[in-house]
DNA sequence: ATATATTAAGACATAAGACTCTTTAATATG
DNA sequence: CATATTAAAGAGTCTTATGTCTTAATATAT
């Protein structure tokens, strides 16, 4: 699993908060219903978010969470660090500490190369692009209503 | 973390062993120590190995293990399969358990393009490749032998 | 003020992964 | 045959990730 699951959850309300285009506060209770995940621990990993500025939150009644910039301008890969962080970006593939340039594990030099292709996709990626996909994959298909699409995937796993 | 730990070792040991031209039955003891990886642990995950007919083991003494096939007939894949299963090679990004080209998650395209070129390396990539890379790497910096480019790496983790 | 709605924080519970030890089985050697 | 050497199997323990609940803090509305 390259991604922890509070990581793939994080990323799953944020690409469900960027498709929400209108930027009010939506509650995490709203969110952990129509993504299927739990309410608390969703809680708990927004509250990550949260505290890396990527969220805003507020309190009370009409409170809830929203994206603290654009969608455009939070990146896969800020979400992905703010929650399992840069050091799992950077692992040998083989877990070795000392692993790099002067060091190079056996498999130093393709896994190098594929890490930046997933750095590269992470890095241009953007809330804005998922939320867009989703978009155009409804208008594609009428019979499939963006909510639909996003919560379709949402048994129980 | 794409790989587990057991998986990580396992891959280490197979390196290691393939790295023994001559092909005798090694220790696990021999292996846990060269590769500072506890040695019941190793016990257990060569075990998996060895079920899944990746190497060959003899008990009693100048028993041990050893490759079941030559170097270079087993892949990088095949180990990745025997201790972590078909399953961790096939995830959704985002771990939606529908997701697929019928139903396909926001991030499924691009997730996908580098998984297929990350199963081409592991499908491509044998024993033989990795333990050759420590041979040249060996030959090309005289100071540095392969026990001692195996083991600088296993400080303990 | 009081009641209500919400996130934050912290404590707890459960499950999975990582690791350890003991016992058993197989084999070799004296 | 007796002893030593080794892997296999199974039963633990420890740690980390995941998931749940309770209380506190903050805001709104009446």
């Amino acid at each position: 699993m390259l991604l922890s699951k509070s990581c793939m959850y994080g990323l799953r309300a944020s690409v469900l908060l960027a498709s929400r285009e209108n930027a009010e506060f939506v509650t995490i209770r709203e969110l952990s219903d129509e993504l299927n995940i739990s309410f608390y621990f969703l809680t708990k990993v927004l509250q990550q978010m949260t505290k890396a500025n990527l969220l805003e939150s507020y309190k009370g009644p009409n409170g809830g969470v929203k994206l603290a910039k654009p969608a455009g301008e939070i990146r896969f890969m800020d979400v992905v660090i703010a929650i399992d962080g840069l050091k799992s970006l950077n692992e040998c593939a083989l877990g070795l500490p000392g692993c790099g340039v002067m060091k190079p594990c056996p498999l130093h030099e393709q896994w190098s190369a594929l890490k930046t292709d997933m750095l590269n996709m992470m890095e241009s990626i953007t809330l804005k692009q998922l939320s867009i996909h989703e978009r155009t994959a409804k208008a594609s298909d009428q019979t499939i209503d963006i909510k639909n699409r996003i919560n379709t995937f949402f048994e129980p796993n």
